[in-house]
RNA sequence: GGUCCCGUAGCUCAGUUGGAUAGAGCAUCUGCCUUCUAAGCAGACGGUCUUUGGUUCGAAUCCAAACGGGAUCACCA
C-alpha cells in the first residue's frame, strides 16, 4: 500500500466530485511542523480553473475527504493550504505492511544492469581524501542502484603507467638505495609515493638551475635532466625493456599491497579491474573506423582530430602525430572493451567534475561514432574536496592522508567510547571491531551527507564530529533500539501491531510517517545518483526516533499492547536504519 | 578571454524542482540522567538566501546582468 497514491487519488475525485473537475497531476507536500497535519495538498494552482478562492477550494476538498476517504482523519485549512491528517487506523495498517514487507525499501529486478567506475587509482601514490570521497561515493551508488532493481558491476580502472609512474621508478632507481616495505616498515603505497615527492623535489631543483644559468621557465621544465629520463623510462617501458619492467612490477606490487590493505579496511571491493597498461592501446581502430565514416579528419604532420564545435565543444585531438594514443583515444577503446565484456544498459563514472569537459567530449564522440550504447552513459561528476588553504596536492605534500585520516579517527572512537565507559564487558577484538565501525561511520558519513556535485570543504583542524548530524549518532540510535529490543526479548514481549484501531502518540505518528517515506528516498536517490539523500533520510529517521524514544516510556505503559506496538515499531525503525546505512556503505552496531 | 559549476546563520550543510513565519548540525547560553544507552532530548541565540532588475497570486528556487569564488579550455592523465 502506497498512502500517497491513495491520498492523490482520493483527492482527485473530491476534485471530481466538489467542482466537476479533472486535475491531471496532484502533488503533495509533507506539513510543516508548525501545522496540523502530515500531507499538504496547495490548492493555489487550481483558483483560475475552479474560479473560488484558495481557502474555499481546501475546504471543500477536506470536507469531501474527511466524509469519504478511507484514510483520512481531519483536515485544517490555512490560507491556500490543505493539511490533512490520517486515521490511526490507517498508521497502524502502514505498519503492518512495512513489517510485512520483507524488503522494505527495495524495488524489485528491473532487468537492466549498470556498471559503475570508480575509485581509479594512480598507482605513484596513496589514497587521500579526495579518494576517499570517491570511493565511498562509487560504493554507495552502487549499492542504491542494487536496491533499485539494477544488476550491478562495481569497476576500477587502475591508472598503472604513464609518465607519472616513471618519476617515481626513476627517483626510487637512482635514491631508493634497495629500499623496500619490509626493509623501512613503510607501507607499499606510501613508499611509492615518497619517491614520487622525492622526484619531484629534485626536478624542481634542477629546474631552478637551468633557470638560474638563463633558461627559460618553459624550457627548462621539458629539458631538465630528470624530466628527460623519465621519459626515456616511459620509451624503454614501452619497449618492453626488461629491467624497467621489472621495477614496474615490483613498485606496481607494493603498491597494490597497500591499496588492498586500505580497501580491505574501508569495506570496498571491486567485481572487475581494469588496468591501464592493457588497455592503453586500445581505441585506435575505433579511430581508424571514425576516420573511413569521415567523424575524424587527419591533419599534414599526421595526428587525428575531431570538430565538435557544433556541441559547443572545441576541436579534439584523438591521436597523436606519431600515432600513439592520448587519454581519449584510451578511454574510446576501453569503454568499447566494457560494452563487449559486460554489454550494460548504463554506464556511469565516478570521477571529479575537474573531467567535466573530457567526458563531454568523450560522450559527444560516441554519438558521432553511432554507438548504441552512448545514451546510457553518464559521468558521475561530484566537486572537490578542499582544504581551507585550497586543493590538495600529492606531490605538494598538502594532502590529507587516507591511511592516517582513518588512523586518527579510529583513535577518537576509542577515547570517546572509553570516556563514556559503555561496554566495558566488551571482548578487547569486539571493541576493536566497533572503534572501526564508528570510526568509518563517522568518515563515510561525513563524505557522504553533502550532496555529491558540491565541492566541499575538509578543515583538518577540526576533527569530524560523533555528534549531531553524524554517523555516529544515526549508530547510537540503532544500538539504542538493539538495547530495548533486548529487553523485550528478556521480558517475552512480542512485537505486535494490535489488530484493532487504537489512539497513536503523536510521536508514533510521526515515526510511521517517516518510515512510510523510505522506499520512495530510496527511489530519488537512485534517479538522482545522490546518496546524500539517504544520508539526510537516516538523520531525519533517528531524530523522530529518539524524540519518540524521549517522550514515551516504552515499556512502563500499563496497556500491554501499547508496550507490544512500540516494540513493533522500535524494530521497524531499527530495521530501517540498519538498510539506509547500508546503502551508505556503513555499518551499525548492536551495542555501543 | 571562451565554456561550465558555485554563492543560504559565525562555521559545515539541507531546502522534496515555484508555495506557509527559509531549516538542521557545530559553536555559544539554559534546562533534563534513582526510570528503556545523556554519542541523547527540550529550549534560547543566530538570516538583506551576494547584489540589482525581470517573470506571477507567490521566487532561496525560473530568466538577465553585475560582483565574488572555483574548475576547465595540453600531441598530460
Amino acid at each position: 500500500m502506497n498512502i500517497e497514491t491513495t491520498l492523490k487519488e482520493d483527492i482527485r475525485v473530491a476534485i471530481r466530485q466538489c467542482f466537476d473537475t479533472a486535475v491531471e497531476e496532484i502533488i503533495l507536500q509533507p506539513t510543516k511542523k508548525e501545522f496540523e497535519g502530515f500531507y499538504t495538498f496547495v490548492t493555489f494552482a487550481l483558483t483560475k480553473a475552479l474560479r473560488r478562492s484558495p481557502a474555499d477550494i481546501g475546504q471543500a476538498i477536506g470536507t469531501y475527504l474527511a466524509e469519504h476517504s478511507s484514510v483520512v482523519s481531519t483536515f485544517n485549512v490555512v490560507q491556500g493550504f490543505l493539511n490533512i491528517s490520517l486515521k490511526d487506523s490507517t498508521w497502524l495498517e502502514l505498519l503492518r505492511a512495512m513489517r510485512a514487507e520483507g524488503t522494505f525499501g527495495t524495488q524489485p529486478a528491473n532487468g537492466q544492469s549498470v556498471m559503475v567506475e570508480f575509485s581509479s587509482p594512480n598507482t605513484n601514490k596513496p589514497l587521500h581524501l579526495g579518494h576517499l570521497r570517491n570511493n565511498f561515493l562509487g560504493d554507495s551508488v552502487a549499492r542504491i542502484l542494487t536496491a533499485n532493481g539494477y544488476e550491478v558491476v562495481k569497476t576500477c580502472l587502475v591508472n598503472d603507467r604513464g609518465i607519472h609512474i616513471c618519476k617515481s621508478m626513476l627517483a626510487y632507481r637512482e635514491l631508493g638505495r634497495g629500499e623496500t616495505p619490509e626493509s623501512s616498515g613503510i607501507k607499499g603505497d606510501h613508499l611509492a609515493g615518497k619517491y614520487y615527492v622525492e622526484f619531484d623535489k629534485t626536478y624542481k631543483k634542477q629546474i631552478a638551475e637551468l633557470v638560474a644559468q638563463g633558461t627559460s621557465e618553459d624550457e627548462a621544465a621539458k629539458k631538465a635532466p630528470w624530466m628527460q629520463e623519465a621519459q626515456q623510462l616511459l620509451l624503454k617501458w614501452e619497449q618492453g625493456d626488461p629491467e624497467t619492467v621489472a621495477l614496474w612490477h615490483k613498485m606496481n606490487g607494493w603498491v597494490y599491497e597497500g591499496f588492498e590493505q586500505t580497501y580491505r579496511k574501508i569495506g570496498v571491493s571491486f567485481d572487475k579491474t581494469y588496468y591501464e597498461s592493457d588497455t592503453y592501446l586500445l581505441g585506435k581502430d575505433i579511430i581508424e573506423e571514425g576516420l573511413r565514416q569521415g567523424v575524424f579528419y587527419r591533419k599534414e604532420d599526421g595526428s587525428v582530430w575531431i570538430d565538435l564545435t557544433e556541441e559547443g565543444l572545441d576541436q579534439k585531438l584523438v591521436l597523436r602525430g606519431d600515432g600513439t594514443s592520448v587519454y581519449i583515444t584510451q578511454d574510446l577503446g576501453t569503454t568499447e572493451l566494457k560494452y563487449s565484456d559486460y554489454g550494460n544498459d548504463r554506464y556511469i563514472w565516478v570521477v571529479g567534475n575537474e573531467q567535466d569537459y573530457h567526458f563531454n567530449v568523450l560522450f559527444a564522440i560516441l554519438k558521432r561514432l553511432g554507438r548504441a550504447y552512448a545514451d546510457g552513459c553518464y559521468h558521475l561528476s561530484y566537486g572537490m574536496v578542499d582544504l581551507p588553504s585550497g586543493k590538495m596536492k600529492s606531490r605538494e605534500g598538502t594532502v590529507v592522508d587516507a591511511d592516517d585520516l582513518i588512523e586518527t579517527m579510529r583513535q577518537t572512537a576509542e577515547t570517546r567510547t572509553r570516556d563514556l565507559g559503555k561496554i566495558e564487558d566488551f571482548a578487547s577484538e569486539e571493541a576493536q571491531q566497533l572503534y572501526n565501525t564508528l570510526a568509518l561511520g563517522a568518515l563515510k558519513y561525513f563524505l557522504l551527507k553533502v550532496d555529491p556535485k558540491k565541492r566541499m570543504l575538509f578543515n583538518p583542524e577540526e576533527s569530524i564530529d560523533f555528534q549531531g548530524h553524524t554517523g555516529p549518532f544515526i549508530q547510537y540510535t540503532h544500538a539504542r533500539i538493539c538495547s530495548i529490543l533486548r529487553k523485550a526479548e528478556q521480558l517475552a514481549i512480542a512485537a505486535e501491531v494490535p489488530s484493532h484501531e487504537r489512539p497513536l502518540h503523536a510521536a508514533e505518528q510521526d515515526l510511521i510517517f517517516y518510515l512510510s517515506l523510505y522506499p520512495s528516498r530510496v527511489q530519488a536517490a537512485g534517479q538522482e545518483l545522490a546518496p546524500s539523500l539517504i544520508s539526510l533520510y537516516a538523520f531525519e529517521l533517528a531524530k523522530v526516533y529518539n524524540q519518540f524514544y524521549a517522550e514515551v516510556s516504552i515499556f512502563a505503559d500499563p496497556d500491554p499492547q501499547a508496550v507490544q506496538l512500540r516494540v513493533a515499531l522500535s524494530a521497524v525503525v531499527a530495521k530501517t536504519i540498519k538498510h539506509s546505512m547500508e546503502l551508505l556503505g556503513i555499518e551499525v552496531p548492536e551495542r555501543m
